[in-house]
DNA sequence: AACGTAACACTAACGGTTAGTGTTTTGGAA
DNA sequence: TTCCAAAACACTAACCGTTAGTGTTACGTT
């Protein structure tokens, strides 16, 4: 167990980067649906196969790094203060996301991701995977007296904020309104 | 303009209903996974094409008649009595709704269902679809003193509570149990 | 130096879906 | 009745994402 170094490794993540790096390119150059995988392969000069040894899909390509999101919420159920309220917590994450993804920097992506019915059905499936562990995550806190429905109502309520403010006019204004209903139901339940 | 009869709209809707029966026998039969595009089309007598020219995908062969929970919700809002308090009427209908797809008879169905990766997100993108004609329904309704914000959140939020019931232990009491949140997020809005 | 394995390559295919191109059927107009 | 335009259907061939099968390097380990 030779910790974190190792040759294999570092060519390894470049392989990967460079794929992720060449299809991002690509889908922003000529539209997500006008590139194909065999496209991205030879520009990023891997075989087809190598790329889906990297990646499970096309659309992975696109959120390659959203694994980060969904340990972001349940961390902010598991590591808020012992006496931090959660409905504020878990609303100040959400304002971060969102913060984040209307960035300037973002916002090229999120337009390609607007254009294409599969990276959006994709990023749905994606937020309802971060629905259910955040509901994993408030069902096994202790410390909350609501039910397992309550908890899992709760987090898809949360998803929900996130998706809606995305396509909000104002977006940060869209999460507090849209929180306020969130904690009153949490109140109610 | 001659209305509705004609031998011509009669064919085409048994051929509809063909292909429809001949899919969901053969999925319950071997399995959705394990049956293709090309057997549906060779044991219902009609080509491919002809397939695709009724059903959008093959998903939607499972998914049949699945337009009317989209109407239901719609009119459940738009054609309640005057007076008639809206959550309530929504949650009647999500009772129904539920009530509905967990019968003896539709068992089978929604096991399969469940078994399939491909079926049940194309469920989920298809209670998106739900969630914004409802959403567009409440926007547009003149009675709602709330915003569009909070309307297009109560739809997310009475969608999420069908989805959530259907996979609880008593989906019956989850419904209840969901719209007490419901109902309070929708005051507080 | 040699071995085991992880990363990668290549070919070929599978399954859903669509384009292109007819052919038949049918409802309605002349 | 006859004829036309459109709709329904068929057929071939392909596209595209994805995977299985089968090697071939390159690296870390012993």
């Amino acid at each position: 167990m030779t910790v974190p170094t190792g040759r294999r490794e570092r060519k390894k993540a470049a392989t990967r980067q460079k794929i992720a790096d060449t299809a991002l390119r690509l889908f922003l150059e000529r539209g997500y649906d006008e590139v194909g995988i065999r496209d991205v392969a030879a520009e990023a000069d891997v075989a087809v196969t190598t790329l889906f040894s990297h990646f499970a899909s096309k659309e992975a390509l696109v959120f390659e790094r959203d694994d980060d999101f969904e340990q972001r919420l349940t961390r902010a159920v598991t590591d808020r203060a012992p006496d931090e309220p959660l409905v504020p917590a878990l609303r100040r994450e959400i304002h971060a996301m969102v913060l984040h993804c209307t960035a300037d920097g973002s916002a090229p992506i999120y337009r390609m991701i607007d254009e294409s019915r599969a990276l959006r059905e994709y990023e749905e499936s994606m937020r309802l995977r971060h629905a259910e562990s955040l509901a994993t995550a408030l069902v096994a806190d202790p410390g909350l007296p609501q039910s397992a429905t309550a908890c899992r109502t709760l987090a898809r309520f949360v998803i929900d904020a996130y998706a809606l403010a995305r396509d909000a006019a104002d977006p940060q204004g869209a999460v507090d309104e849209i929180f306020t209903m969130v904690e009153a139901a949490w109140a109610a339940a």
